[in-house]
DNA sequence: AGCAGGTTTAGCG
DNA sequence: CGCTAAACCTGCT
């Protein structure tokens, strides 16, 4: 099968993101902290819908995405993860009880192997008091998540 | 079987 | 508010 790669570069945040893709299926968003200027690459729905994310004109995905390496647990957490709306937050405990379980340490597992980030808005699950964890980096966390609430209020969601 | 994890809650200073 | 400790489950060794 044969990877195909695109990068974009997201305001917000500072940093570049790289997308790959299996075939038609995103499988993996990763951010890249570089200090020289790639070039950017769209070409596949995901990678335009991102940047137009990040551009503050659009709070919703259509793009499909493979997750099927994850185990069922995981599958499910991250499922649940995507109907969290756009500038809105759940708490670990939540998300948690709505897929009914306690193990809200486990979903925070879940979560840091969410092989696609943003898109899966796993930004959007925070600590009951804090701001909680984030694989890529609390910094980027925050300011996803500032970028959003900007977003929402200069289009009054 | 043992351990750590993107937590939470309670208990005590 | 600070710190410690126990507890929920999953995933990796």
């Amino acid at each position: 099968m044969t990877d195909s790669v695109d990068i974009i570069y997201a305001n917000p945040i500072d940093r570049y993101v790289e997308l790959v893709y299996n075939g038609a299926d995103l499988i993996s968003v990763r951010f890249i902290n570089s200090k020289e200027r790639l070039t950017e690459k769209k070409t596949r729905q995901a990678s335009f819908e991102l940047d137009e994310y990040f551009k503050g004109e659009r709070t919703d995905f259509s793009c499909g995405f493979d997750i099927s390496v994850l185990s069922s647990f995981s599958r499910k957490v991250l499922f649940e993860t995507s109907k969290i709306g756009y500038g809105e937050m759940t708490t670990y405990s939540e998300l948690a009880g709505s897929i009914g379980t306690k193990a809200f340490r486990a979903v925070g597992r879940a979560l840091a192997d969410n092989p696609i980030p943003i898109i899966i808005p796993c930004h959007r699950v925070v600590a009951k008091s804090g701001i909680g964890g984030y694989s890529a980096g609390v910094d980027i966390k925050t300011r996803v998540l500032e970028h959003e609430a900007k977003t929402r209020i200069a289009n009054n969601l």
